[in-house]
DNA sequence: CACGTCCTCCTTTTT
DNA sequence: GGAGGACGTG
């Protein structure tokens, strides 16, 4: 087999050995998605094993989707049988098949977190609980972990440790609502993501012969990012491979980032245990980067305690400095880095592929967005504020829902007034008591309106029914994209967003049409067979916007550390690395999160190829205001041979060494109570204060010489308009910050005439 | 019941 | 600096 002469021992051990449970142990950059795509070519054909034998799990949309792409390349279209996906994406597939074993309707809804939230403020104000003590974030996230660990409600509330643990946190609710929340998506016919997981568990328990069919299916089993595994996530694997126990797992305990959705760094560690006869293989050439790139990235995570023992090393070569650049606000930041990307660009005749922006939280790409459009940088934004996530997306979406699952609750309260039809808040309230109380399905109490609700509101909802009824008959008569056709147009809501000619009404048509060609294009994909708008629907539910980046134009990507797992560019920046910031104030409650975001740390050093940058603000809009910000405790933990000072970093204040003032916990690991840096509006800035009758005004007959206002940069003259696309992008020369540039539809401006 | 305005809370990461 | 909810008015 020639193509194995390309692997190095390690890795062609672990293509190889393809019986019995192996774990591949891979520090970044050390070939893992190749040495995987490469064991299942090997498997085909090499072991004669039907492609359809193979199971592959994956832990994100991206990395499946990468893995096909590559194993088609390499092993051509047989390998297409294998089954890959996400954890969530391969269970929910099953469930749709099975769920009726299980009590769920095989049209069963997913809800997503703004469902499961919304759901939860609803039972929260049922049981007449104070909502600032259960907070729907907060009471999610207890739900989820439990549901993580495979602990039902009923378990929840016997378990007198955790009964103690809500109590002593004021919330001995908790169980409570953990129960009703389960019971009203068993009612809506609806699962959470952690449900997915959760019933295919339940499933697997209680009806053997549906395990036992699976089990023989799945011959080989591969666990993608297996150090991101929750218990949930590995039950479900062991289970499925407790027959023929050929399992692979490969993963890197230093790039475990996924705690807080209840993934167990333990499950890594542990995995001996389990399976005695264990074949272990550890890959540690770094092929990826530079060497200073890689020992700097060693001298983060060596910091840790938790850990295999590896050394990841290369032999490539050394490569520069990584750059460290200091800025005295978000907005020169970005300018920095998008200068600094304009100038490699020319040097080294790269493109904007070749670069990446990383950083903590999504919010934060913002003022690079702006640089970088400002000097005619083509970019794009992994994830974020997904298509999905769109109010007229999720309006048509929840159409389409409850027309396909009419007990679907949230669904339901999304469309019943809009467009708006005169039923109000109490009449919709109403409704669902009667449902709840009753015990009988929502749709049994919106077909017969009549004996809930009096008059006028009773007229609005028999109409919806009547109009819902026959969206039901178009989805059973017709293929998805004609029924979702007829429904955006027949309930209204297309009709809505034409009406609203603002350019937010026009992008928010647009979007819709978007859908609705998505949904065209599922229906003509051959491959697949269920064109109902059910499966549609399902589908859909767990995609993030990984699959619509098709454009595939040249642009620097913009993305979270977390999303960026995986890649590589030959250029990274990680910016804002500030204290509060990266490491996250949210997660410093003990060591363990410490050394979480230290991993995630490493993991943002080690996407880059060549070259990579550091960057912090001194000053940062976050929460709306101006904060002073401190340099990450991180910069000290760096071997500091590994960085260089740009020069262009501003003059103020000393650099490494006397990064943190004295007294703040340092790299010895120590976690104090956190002090909150003051909050005072940095004095070398104005920052304009919108005069007390502010109020934006329509854009859309601004001209230029035009006098304007803007609530955070004060005072400007209009210099220029264009418009492109369906975009209208204002040029303003302001009097305190220079010149911007901004895009109508967004921009707050009031028009002084 | 609809609509406008004010208030409050939340700002971590993903399926 | 955004979203969702509460509250008051028409």
């Amino acid at each position: 087999m020639d193509y194995l002469e390309s692997l190095n021992p390690p890795q062609r051990e672990a293509v190889e050995h393809t019986d019995g449970p192996v774990m591949i142990i891979a520090g970044a950059g050390s070939g893992k998605t190749r040495v995987l795509t490469y064991r299942i070519a090997h498997l085909i054909y090499a072991k004669g094993v039907d492609a359809f034998n193979i199971l592959s799990l994956t832990f994100t949309n991206k990395a499946a989707s990468e893995m096909k792409h590559r194993i088609e390349a390499l092993a051509g279209l047989e390998a297409r049988n294998t089954w890959m996906g996400t954890f969530h994406s391969v269970f929910a597939k099953i469930l749709r098949v099975e769920s009726e074993k299980i009590g769920y309707p095989s049209n069963f809804t997913i809800y997503d977190t703004d469902d499961s939230k919304s759901l939860i403020r609803s039972i929260v104000k049922g049981m007449h609980l104070d909502d600032k003590v259960y907070k729907a974030n907060t009471v999610l996230s207890r739900i989820s972990g439990a549901k993580n660990r495979l602990i039902s409600w009923q378990a929840y509330q016997d378990d007198p440790f955790v009964k103690a643990d809500d109590e002593a946190a004021m919330k001995p609710k908790m169980g409570e609502i953990y129960q009703r929340y389960q019971e009203r998506l068993f009612k809506a016919g609806a699962m959470d993501f952690d449900d997915l997981l959760f019933n295919t568990n339940i499933l697997f328990r209680d009806h053997l012969d549906v395990l036992n069919k699976y089990q023989q299916r799945f011959k080989y089993i591969m666990v993608d990012e297996f150090q991101d595994t929750n218990v949930s996530q590995y039950l479900i694997t062991k289970k499925l491979a407790a027959v023929h126990q050929n399992i692979c797992v490969v993963g890197d305990d230093a790039q475990s980032i996924y705690a807080f959705r209840g993934a167990d760094i333990q499950n890594i560690l542990n995995f001996e245990k389990d399976y005695p006869d264990l074949f272990v293989v550890k890959l540690e050439q770094n092929y990826r980067s530079t060497k200073t790139i890689v020992e700097a990235a060693n001298s983060i995570i060596d910091k840790n305690k938790a850990q295999l023992k590896k050394v990841v090393w290369t032999s490539n070569p050394d490569g520069d400095q990584i750059e460290l650049i200091k800025a005295s606000s978000d907005n020169e930041e970005g300018r920095i880095v998008a200068t600094t990307i304009f100038e490699e660009k020319n040097n080294k005749k790269l493109s904007n592929n070749d670069f990446a922006i990383l950083y903590r939280t999504n919010s934060q790409s913002r003022s690079i967005e702006e640089a970088l459009r400002k000097m005619n940088l083509t970019y794009k934004i992994v994830g974020g504020l997904s298509f999905y996530q769109r109010k007229e997306i999720k309006d048509l979406m929840a159409y389409m829902r409850f027309t396909v699952n009419p007990a679907d609750e949230e669904a339901f309260k999304r469309v019943i007034n809009y467009p708006k039809r005169g039923v109000g808040d109490s009449s919709v309230e109403k409704m669902l008591v009667a449902a709840y109380e009753h015990d009988i399905p929502l749709w049994e109490v919106v077909t017969n309106a009549h004996s809930f609700l009096p008059g006028r509101a009773g007229n609005a909802v028999d109409d919806f029914a009547t109009m819902i009824k026959a969206f039901q008959i178009d989805v059973e008569r017709k293929d998805a994209f004609e029924a979702a056709n007829n429904i955006a147009k027949q309930s209204g809501l297309l009709r809505e967003l034409y009406e609203d000619k603002t350019i937010e009404g026009l992008n928010r048509y647009e979007n819709v049409q978007e859908l609705l060609n998505a949904i065209k294009e599922y229906v003509d994909n051959p491959e697949n067979e269920d064109k109902s708008l059910g499966a549609f629907l399902q589908e859909i539910a767990l995609l993030t916007d990984n699959d619509q980046d098709k454009d595939q134009t040249e642009a620097i990507t913009l993305m979270t550390i977390h999303s960026s797992k995986g890649l590589e560019f030959k250029q990274v920046f990680v910016v804002g690395l500030e204290e509060d910031l990266f490491p996250s104030q949210m997660m410093m409650q003990s060591r363990e999160d410490l050394e979480e975001e230290r991993r995630l740390f490493y993991v943002a050093t080690t996407r880059a190829m060549d070259k990579l940058y550091f960057t912090y603000a001194l000053t940062r809009y976050r929460f709306g205001r101006l904060l002073n910000c401190e340099p990450s405790r991180f910069l000290e933990e760096v071997d500091p041979a590994c960085i260089k000072v740009n020069k262009r970093m501003a003059a103020t204040r000393e650099m490494p060494g006397a990064l943190r003032k004295e007294g703040l916990p340092g790299s010895s690991g120590f976690i104090g109570i956190k002090k909150k840096p003051e909050t005072r509006v940095a004095t070398t800035m104005k920052v304009h204060t919108p005069s007390p009758d502010f109020k934006p005004s329509n854009t859309n007959n601004l001209r230029a010489e035009q006098l304007v206002e803007h609530p955070k940069f004060g005072f400007g003259k209009v210099q220029k308009i264009e418009t492109e696309g369906l975009n209208r992008k204002a040029t303003i020369q302001f009097e305190h910050f220079g010149e911007k540039t901004l895009l109508l539809s967004f921009a707050k401006l009031r028009i002084i005439d």
